[in-house]
DNA sequence: AATGGGACCTGCGCGC
DNA sequence: TGCGCGCAGGTCCCAT
């Protein structure tokens, strides 16, 4: 489901209702989502410990607790955060100290939720490549020219760069104008500096309008995010393209959904 | 090394 | 109304 702007939309929301709240009790209504450590001891170490700090890593949340350890979080496709909670939907409840609830929703079950003594040893957080915003132009130009494979795959591939998804590489190529199968050591410097000031651009502006509410992705409050106003093509596929007319596409690719027009991205 | 396919799951919307 | 199919924002794993 989320990528970076839903991600980071939720923990700015969580850091305004459940930073520094106490987990009284957890109750686990459906063990799948829970992949560290086994459930008896999840439901040990996060009750009675307060929630100190709340990270990002490109799409993954982690809350420090008070005992040291961390709740380490991965939304993947469908997964939710909703307080207050209480909801029949939920898969795991956190009791807080205020007497309200914190749902964790999902309905697909490939949510991840994990507790480890320190989020920086899982696998997946060091294989992650910078995000957009922690790397200049030159150093952007520099990795894409490394690389043969098609461009949108390559945004989408977190070890290159972390953060985007099938979403906003969508709008991020329409945006730069540059088409989603093109070679990415194809693409011209200027080419290379649109696409990453697109990037950049639309990451934030999708973060200040709360994210893109297309199917499942709510807000901590419930609340849907405003950003999927702004879409030009994802999701569009038959429609005219806002800029030249054309219909909008939707091809495969790397078994993903690819919405780009073909006469405004070559 | 890179790409493609399938897997993990559930539920929705569509066409017939 | 009901059924089957394709589709879904993420990532991993295997085969080629």
């Amino acid at each position: 489901m989320p990528e970076l702007p839903e991600v980071e939309t939720i923990k700015r929301d969580l850091e305004k209702t459940v930073l520094g709240k106490k987990i009284i009790e957890v109750c686990v209504h459906h063990p799948a989502v829970v992949r560290e450590p086994g459930v008896g001891k999840f439901k040990k170490d996060l009750t009675g410990v307060t929630v100190k700090r709340i990270l990002r890593r490109a799409k993954v949340l982690i809350l420090e607790l008070s005992s040291g350890k961390s709740l380490v979080i991965h939304l993947k496709m469908t997964g939710q955060l909703v307080y207050p909670g209480g909801g029949s939907k939920s898969r795991v409840s956190f009791y807080l100290s205020d007497g309200k609830i914190l749902d964790f929703n999902d309905q697909r079950l490939f949510g991840e939720l994990r507790v480890l003594g320190d989020w920086r040893t899982l696998k997946f957080i060091q294989s992650l490549g910078p995000e957009p915003f922690d790397i200049t132009l030159a150093q952007f130009k520099e990795m894409i020219s490394k690389k043969r494979t098609k461009i949108k795959p390559l945004l989408l591939d977190q070890t290159f760069v972390s953060g985007i998804g099938n979403l906003y590489a969508a709008e991020a190529l329409f945006r730069a104008k540059v088409g989603p199968e093109r070679p990415s050591q194809s693409l011209s410097g200027k080419e290379k500096e649109k696409l990453f000031n697109a990037i950049k651009d639309i990451l934030e502006k999708a973060i200040r309008h709360g994210g893109s509410s297309v199917d499942d992705y709510v807000r901590v409050s419930g609340k849907a995010g405003d950003y999927a106003r702004f879409h030009k093509v994802y999701g569009r596929a038959g429609k005219p393209c806002f800029l030249c007319k054309t219909q909008v596409k939707r091809i495969a690719l790397g078994g993903r959904g690819t919405y780009f027009c073909s006469k405004c991205q070559k």
